[in-house]
DNA sequence: TTTTGAGTTGTTCGA
DNA sequence: GTCGAACAACTCAAA
C-alpha cells in the first residue's frame, strides 16, 4: 500500500484492497505500508506543509503500530519499485491521483513496475466523485460550478468503507528518516492525524446547523477546520458527506463540492495550474511584483482586513476563506499583480495548500477562472471588513498596532487622530482609484 | 439548431 | 441609515 495523500486507515478502499478485506480483494494479504518522501514535492511544499506532513506521517505510523510506516526518501520511480521487489509484491495499491504531477508520476511508476511483473492498482481517490466522472448532457466537463454541483449530487458516491481488521504489516526494507521539518517560529499547527480530524469533525457537527450563517465570519470559529485533513486524506470527504443531513447541511456539502469541482477543472485542464483558464487574460496589463507586493506579503498594506489575513497566513498557515478572497482581490485588482504570484505565496505558507483549490480559487477571484459573475466585482477591503468582522476582533487579533482602537474603528485607523500612533502603516494605494484602474484594464482587454 | 434562463461570495449611488 | 437599481456582455447548460 503506497500512501500518498490518504494518510488514514478508516474508509480507505485502497488499503482494504491491499489487505484483501471488505470485499475489495481476494483474501488476506500481508501489506507493506509505504510512504515515499519525493523531493520534487517535498522541497516546494513550504516549511509549514512539510512540518504538518511530518506530523501526519508520525500519526499514521502510530495508528499502524509496531514499526509504523515504511518511509523511503527519493524518486518514487526508484523507491516504489525497490520496495515492491524486495517485498516480492504482486500488486502496489494506491488511491488514484488526479493532479498534473501525480498522474504523470503514476504512469511512470506503473510502467516501471510492469517491467517486473508487478501491477499498480488504483482504488478510489481523494474525492467523493473522481475527477472526470461528472459530465454534462454533451458528455463534456462542466465549466460552471452550479450545474456541476447539481450533476455531482445526482451522480452520488459510495458509502464509507469499513475499517480494516488487523492487518499483517511487512517491512522488506528499512525506513529512512524524515527530513528535518521544523515549524517556523511562532507558527501554530493543529494536531495531525485521522483521530484528531475525526475529533474535530464530531465537535464541528454540533455547529453544522449554524454553518450557513457563521461560515463567512473570520472572527468566529464557524468553519470545520478540516481543509488540511482533507488535503492529506486524514479524512475522506465521503466520510463527512455520510454524516450530513442532505437538506439542512447543503451549504457544507457545497463547499466539499467546490473542492471536487476545482479538481475536475484541473484534471481536464492541467496546464491551468500555471496558465490562465481564460487565455485572453494573459494579455492584460499587469504590474511586476515589487515593493507593494512585499507589503502585501508581510501584511503592511495599510488596509486592516487585508493585513490581518496576510499575517494570519504567516501565523497559522491558514486563512479564513472570506479573507483569502479579499486579500487575493487586493493583490490582483488593487495592485494589478498577476494571480500566479499570489497563488505561489499561498502555496508556500498554507498548511492546506491544495493545487487545484488554490490555483482555481485565485483564478476565480482574478476573473480569469470559472467565475461567470460580473466583471465589476471588486472587493472593497474596508466594506468587507466591516461586513464580516463587524466587531473588529479579527483585525485586532492579528494586527497588534491596531489593538488600541475599539470595535469597528480597527477597520479605519485613518479616521482617528491616534490611528497611527502604534506604528501601523498608511495605505499604500487609494482603493477607489485602483478599482477604476482595474476596470479600465479589463475594458482594454474586452476591446 | 435555437432559445432561454442563469451565473457563490460585490459596490456604488441616489432616493 | 436603508434599500433598490445599475453596473455589460457573455458563456454555459439544458430545454
Amino acid at each position: 500500500m503506497w500512501f500518498r495523500r490518504d494518510l488514514r486507515l478508516r474508509d480507505n478502499p485502497a488499503l482494504l484492497a491491499a489487505a484483501g478485506q471488505g470485499g475489495f480483494g481476494d483474501g488476506p494479504s500481508a501489506v507493506v505500508p509505504l510512504f515515499v518522501i519525493d523531493p520534487a514535492l517535498w522541497k516546494p511544499s513550504g516549511e509549514v506543509r512539510r512540518a504538518y506532513l511530518a506530523a501526519s506521517l508520525a500519526a499514521l505510523g502510530s495508528r499502524i503500530g509496531g514499526d509504523g510506516l515504511l518511509l523511503r526518501r527519493g524518486d518514487p520511480l526508484e523507491q516504489v519499485v525497490a520496495v515492491a521487489r524486495a517485498a516480492k509484491a504482486d500488486v502496489v495499491y494506491v488511491a488514484a491521483d488526479f493532479g498534473p504531477y501525480g498522474r504523470a508520476r503514476d504512469d511512470l511508476v506503473d510502467s516501471a513496475l510492469a517491467e517486473h511483473g508487478i501491477r499498480l492498482e488504483r482504488v478510489g481517490s481523494p474525492y467523493a466523485v473522481a475527477p472526470g466522472r461528472v459530465r454534462n448532457g454533451s458528455n463534456e466537463p462542466y465549466k460552471v460550478y452550479s450545474p456541476f454541483f447539481r450533476a455531482w449530487r445526482e451522480h452520488g458516491w459510495r458509502a464509507p468503507a469499513p475499517s480494516p481488521r488487523s492487518v499483517r504489516w511487512e517491512y522488506p526494507l528499512t525506513s529512512h528518516d524524515i527530513p528535518t521539518s521544523a515549524v517556523p517560529d511562532g507558527t501554530e499547527l493543529p494536531t495531525a492525524g485521522e483521530e484528531a480530524a475525526m475529533r474535530r469533525w464530531r465537535k464541528f457537527q454540533d455547529s453544522l446547523d449554524d454553518y450557513a450563517e457563521a461560515r463567512d465570519r473570520p472572527d468566529l470559529d464557524g468553519t470545520s477546520q478540516l481543509s488540511h485533513a482533507l488535503k492529506w486524506g486524514e479524512v475522506h470527504p465521503r466520510t463527512l458527506l455520510a454524516d450530513l443531513d442532505p437538506e439542512r447541511h447543503e451549504v457544507y456539502a457545497k463547499e466539499l463540492a467546490w473542492r471536487e469541482f476545482y479538481a475536475d477543472v484541473l484534471f481536464h485542464r492541467p496546464e491551468t495550474a500555471r496558465e490562465y483558464l481564460r487565455a485572453e487574460y494573459a494579455r492584460m496589463r499587469y504590474v511586476a511584483p515589487a515593493e507593494d507586493f512585499d507589503a502585501w506579503r508581510s501584511g503592511r498594506t495599510g488596509f486592516p482586513f487585508v493585513d490581518a489575513g496576510m499575517r494570519q497566513l504567516r501565523a497559522e498557515g491558514w486563512v479564513h476563506n472570506r479573507v483569502r478572497m479579499v486579500v487575493a482581490s487586493f493583490l490582483v485588482k488593487d495592485l494589478h499583480v498577476e494571480w500566479q504570484h499570489g497563488a505561489r505565496h499561498f502555496m508556500q505558507w498554507l498548511r492546506d495548500g491544495d493545487l487545484a483549490s488554490n490555483q482555481h480559487g485565485w483564478q476565480w477571484v482574478a476573473g480569469c477562472g470559472t467565475d461567470a459573475a460580473p466583471y465589476f466585482r471588486v472587493f472593497n477591503p474596508m466594506t468587507q471588513g466591516l461586513k464580516f468582522d463587524p466587531s473588529g476582533d479579527y483585525v485586532r487579533r492579528y494586527v497588534p498596532e491596531l489593538r488600541h482602537l475599539d470595535g469597528k474603528a480597527a477597520h479605519s485607523p485613518w479616521e482617528f487622530l491616534d490611528g497611527y500612533t502604534h506604528g501601523y502603516p498608511e495605505r499604500i494605494v487609494d482603493h477607489a482609484e485602483e478599482r477604476v484602474e482595474a476596470l479600465a484594464r479589463l475594458a482594454e482587454l474586452k476591446a
